[in-house]
DNA sequence: TATCGATATCTCGACATCAAGATAAATCGG
DNA sequence: CCGATTTATCTTGATGTCGAGATATCGATA
């Protein structure tokens, strides 16, 4: 019998050198935060690559496959967009004006709220945001080449129970 | 026998309404990645919440803690500081200079290398960043709390085998 | 209908980050 | 020992985000 030589990463000698100097705590939830936080670091920037190629910057994309996924006419609310998106009010606004400038989207009062106003993708936004979202897709998808099918189902379920206690709070961002 | 009630989170949503509007796409990158992201961008409000109480901001945390790693004297190089944090030099710059304007690291010209500084942990700047560290995995404890141990351990498996092309390239950021 | 709290969006100033380039010193090859 | 390359850090300008507050409207209630 042969034992797998373990590889290591970054997290490993961050958790190792913490029990060196402080033995009298456990950092066993690094394991998991501390990669979860790092990956998402390095998962942004392999993004900002990928989008640079279809001229979308990161922010653009978030807001764009909102509006994509929404379904025809690919409309929705600033609202609706930053509880997609996970950002502020004042963010959202920022986005939706460059985006209508650069005319990816357009915006219009809500008929039925005078309050309220309403996104648009654009044709030319669609365009753009479907290119952009199967280059991603590809890209991502070599990244999880290290995993069997089997395995990245596991750890979407592992990742989902932690998410769930988020996502059912409304917890939305103002 | 019962079936247990499948429990959603926004990423099942997406996920779903992808497959509605681009059903000719595979998505299924995004069961593993989009929760990453997310789960990131979650942990960053409540790291923010923790150190709020101890008068510490997240990016200091980042740093404090790395030279709190370090062990005594608790000192680095800019350089090591930000391969650890993931940060542009620029970045780091700007952040040792208010660490040490705020007076929890000093900085001094290292002595084997002319072009190289040292920045080094005051007993202030130990001090808040242990009391910080500890009330933080407390709350990351409790965040974990929906996993049994073994699915702890499994979940940080996976995610370091997806990691370890990150870290293993020396991809620092320069 | 008048009032009040909730909701939707926007404004604005402070701030942290990035990217590219500048400077200086160390290291390597001949 | 010299010149070229690499390494370490800092400088600067542009930019995106946050957070708090302002404005307008909606919805419930008396």
């Amino acid at each position: 019998m042969t034992f797998s030589r373990p590889v290591e990463d970054e997290v490993d000698r961050l958790v190792a050198a913490w029990r060196q100097e402080r033995p009298d705590l456990d950092v066993t939830p690094l394991e998991v935060l501390s990669r979860v936080s790092r990956l998402s670091r390095h998962l942004e920037r392999e993004r900002r690559a990928a989008f640079a190629d279809h001229g979308v910057e990161s922010w653009e994309f978030d807001v764009l496959t909102a509006l994509r996924r929404a379904g025809d006419p690919y409309e929705l609310s600033p609202g609706a967009l930053l509880r997609a998106t996970l950002v502020t009010s004042g963010t959202m606004t920022n986005r939706i004006d460059r985006l209508a400038a650069s005319g990816l989207v357009t915006r219009r009062p809500d008929p039925e709220d005078r309050r309220g106003v309403l996104v648009r993708l654009t044709p030319a936004g669609l365009h753009r945001v479907d290119a952009a979202f199967a280059d991603l897709l590809r890209r991502e998808r070599e990244l999880l080449g290290g995993l069997e099918q089997h395995e990245q189902q596991a750890l979407a379920g592992l990742l989902r129970t932690l998410l769930v206690p988020f996502d059912a709070s409304d917890s939305g961002v103002q």
